[in-house]
DNA sequence: TAAGATTGATTGCTCAATCTTT
DNA sequence: AAAGATTGAGCAATCAATCTTA
């Protein structure tokens, strides 16, 4: 093995030591943030994203399926299923574009508008104990940056998923 | 509403925002990466991981269920039929832990480390072109202590899980 | 032909209960 | 009692096929 082979092992090692801290750290602090949700609000954290999503659209340009799903790293098939619980849990309702007929918009009820203001009060507390207070200012700065880089081109590499 | 609940209310949203790439960015390189290894070696990303973890066990200390468990953030029961898979595929071995005999230990097979080794280039590969490579080394200097201190936080919240 | 959404079948997880060993 | 692991039940995701509209 030359050196060069040998450091760029090396390397791929650490590299994949990151990712995995990056992964991991995700995915511990996903577990945490949708335990308190839904604890204290009794909604899951995939319900409390999209809420978010279609509260957030303006109501000229509202969310459809598609959009959703493609945001949220979900499948079509899976978005459809959440959808529906939701409107079944009378968070949202769904109405067919008027001007595409094959896509269907998804709208905050007034019961979803009232779920969604008293998660994003829990859900920001929750996130300054355990992702915002603990870092400076600058690591929130460097964190950031570093994730638009690396998500503008992971959006890119996926497209729509199905 | 005050200066202050204002101040507090966009630093949640920002915050919020924050949290969400972080979330969103992982999820996507996972998916990615999952799906490189997938098709070109055949193995899903949770056993790779699952063979890393044994392959870089001491073989004076190997790992056992809920360590793996633990380090992976899956349930004991996730982990007992994750496991159950990879024994029937040839990639490790199930062994009672000579010293307590409540605990099992995880050892990689000839067939395992095979896989491992093959699996690792591919990774590595996939990983340079999506997660090291668009970030500077100063982008992955921040990234990596801001995620050390987040995840150190979150496995003391979180201890073991099920 | 393709895009958006839905459905059926399957997979893999969590949760709660259980069994064995400490 | 408590810890480690496994099992049964249930849920939510993916994948592939299908239906409708563009």
């Amino acid at each position: 093995m030359t050196v060069s082979e040998l450091e760029s092992d090396v390397a791929g090692e650490i590299t994949i030591r990151d990712f995995g801290m990056l992964l991991g750290t995700a995915s511990r602090l996903e577990r945490i943030a949708a335990k308190e949700i839904e604890r204290e609000c009794g909604i899951s954290h995939a319900m409390f994203e999209v809420l978010m999503r279609v509260g957030a659209a303006d109501h000229t340009c509202p969310q459809t399926m598609g959009r959703l799903a493609c945001d949220m790293i979900l499948t079509s098939g899976g978005m459809t299923r959440l959808v529906d619980r939701m409107v079944k849990a009378g968070y949202v309702s769904r109405t067919p574009s008027p001007t595409d007929r094959r896509s269907q918009l998804v709208l905050l009820t007034e019961a979803g508008e009232h779920k969604l203001a008293e998660v994003k009060d829990v859900y920001s507390a929750a996130l300054g104990r355990h992702f915002a207070g603990p870092l400076s200012a600058a690591q929130r700065d460097a964190l950031r940056s570093a994730l638009q880089v690396l998500d503008d081109k992971a959006r890119l590499e996926l497209g729509g998923l199905g």
